[in-house]
RNA sequence: GGCCGGAUGGCAGAGUGGUCAUGCAGCGGACUGCAACUCCGUUAACGCCGGUUCGAUUCCGACUCCGGCCUCCA
């Protein structure tokens, strides 16, 4: 029995498809104008993860991401780059791909770019027109009505009146009501445009999300996910548009996950204290930042330094030296470990319990290996295939314990050479030689491990 | 001001009405030429104040502090 937290609801409630066996998931992806940050990550691997396990219950899942390849911050960022949108999107979606195959991601079924929802866009707002939920305001811009939706704010608790309280809305003349948000917004000299019944122009930021999401999954489907700062007002007015539209609940389930924060501060582009997904790949295997992300629940905050990422890497190296050099069974008896993963993850997604079992399946397995290696590599491939449900343990154990980090010291024929030169000097009895070369290598990052196969070593 | 979260041992991070999280660090031991890895043992926590209870870190209420959202942001 799955159990999932629903910010609709604001409790873990048990999932129930709509229909039997199927789950259809919609993600919010991406605007693509900038290199994805840590925060993209933690969103972009959260969901894999949720995929990974939807599937792994059985359930036929289909999962559609968007990328959001129109809108002003692409119009701006392409004409200081002095560049078309379309060669600054596709630039930035190729960037996005590559960071996400490299943080072990699996891309979703499907990925609709904006631009290709056009007309479906166009027909929404014009449905939402003919039903008296949208209005082209005087500077011809068209609006939603959030007065007529009577719903509006039910996904962030927060009433109309409320919300003016607040007084950060901008005041546009155009508008009949503060809270009334663009949803065609006329097109400005220079500027990408497409025709529509209300002039040239493009879409406002949160239509493409209803039109593609309903477009792919249907009027009513089971997930919806983002990351947290999308729930107002992005994910709100996405209801609002789609239900609106409609006439039907739009989703079941609205999951998001937490913030990634800097100096307990959230990371975000508008603060700038960012640090791009690329930035961190130059200096740590990418599972360590997978790692980073498992190692909490997604719904919570994570604190991201070098610190977490150091303590990441030294906890994933723990599993990997377990694997390394060991047998793994081509089959095995599913034992208690599975079932408490399976446990963890069915409560809402629990990878942080689900990381610990790992760890007590790791003690017994290091145990088994002096003792009984049929068991040692029926646990190995236990082992394997729990992580593959997080994502983790894909790379060969050598090369992730010699490239965790990254870095500039010595090569790996060198750090050979000066092993076999060690490993001779211990063959001779000469400690104090044999004792030099492995501080030498320490000093420079390189751990040594031997064992009676040999000595292997480790990037520290 | 409104609405959400959170406060757990030295650090990170789960969880539970009464026995163990887990990882790192610490301490004692085994293994090792010495280390490292690994194993065994071990220290140590539940913001503050009330309430419910035989018993609360866990449930309820107040308080304090921290974070997020209310404007573009995963």
């Amino acid at each position: 029995m799955l159990k999932v937290y629903n910010t609709l609801s604001g409790k873990k409630e048990i999932f129930k498809p709509i229909e039997e066996g199927k789950v259809g998931m919609y993600v919010c992806g991406n605007t693509v104008y900038d290199f994805c940050h840590i925060g993209h990550a933690r969103a972009m691997i959260s969901f894999d993860i949720i995929s990974r396990f939807i599937r792994h219950l059985g359930y036929e899942l289909n999962y559609v991401r968007n990328i959001t390849d129109v809108d002003d911050k692409i119009i701006k960022r392409a004409q200081e780059n002095n560049e078309t949108t379309q060669t600054l999107t596709e630039r930035m979606i190729a960037a996005q791909q590559e960071d996400e195959l490299r943080l072990g991601n699996k891309m979703p079924n499907r990925e609709p770019k904006a631009t290709e929802f056009m007309q479906e866009i166009i027909d929404m707002v014009q449905v939402l027109i003919e039903k008296g939920f949208a209005y082209q305001g005087t500077s011809g811009d068209v609006y939603y009505r959030t007065t007529v939706f009577s719903e509006y704010g039910k996904l962030n608790n927060r009433k109309l009146e409320d919300m003016l309280a607040g007084a950060r809305i901008d005041v546009e003349i155009a508008k009949e009501h503060p809270a009334d948000f663009v949803l065609w917004k006329q097109t400005k000299e220079g500027e990408v445009f497409w025709p529509s019944p209300w002039g040239n122009g493009r879409p406002g930021w949160h239509i493409e999300c209803s039109a593609m999401a309903t477009n792919c999954l249907g009027s009513h489907f089971d997930i919806h996910g983002g990351g947290p700062d999308l729930k107002f007002p992005h994910h709100e007015n996405e209801i609002a548009q789609s239900e609106a539209a409609t006439g039907k609940q739009y989703v079941n389930y609205w999951m998001h996950c937490g913030a990634v924060r800097v100096n307990n501060e959230k990371m975000s582009k508008s603060l700038g204290n960012f640090f791009t997904v690329r930035d961190v790949l130059a200096k740590f295997n990418p599972e360590v930042v997978r790692y980073l992300m498992v190692s909490s629940q997604y719904r919570s905050a994570i604190d991201y330094s070098d610190q977490s990422l150091l303590e990441a890497k030294v906890a994933l190296e723990r599993l990997y030296t377990a694997l390394r050099q060991q047998n793994i069974a081509s089959s095995y008896a599913p034992t208690n470990y599975t079932e408490r993963f399976e446990e963890a993850m069915k409560d809402d997604f629990n990878t942080a319990l689900a990381v610990s079992v790992l760890f007590e399946l790791v003690r017994e397995l290091n145990k088994a290996k002096t003792e009984d290696q049929v068991k040692a590599s029926e646990l190995a491939a236990e082992l394997l295939f729990l992580a593959e449900l997080l994502g983790l343990l894909y790379q060969e154990p050598d090369y992730f314990l010699q490239n965790s980090t990254v870095s500039e010291g010595f090569d790996e024929v060198r750090i050979q050479e000066l092993i076999d030169e060690r490993t001779q000097a211990r063959k001779d009895k000469n400690f104090a030689r044999s004792d030099e070369i492995r501080d030498e290598l320490v000093s420079n990052g390189i751990e040594l491990l031997d064992s009676r196969e040999g000595t292997s070593w480790t990037r520290s």
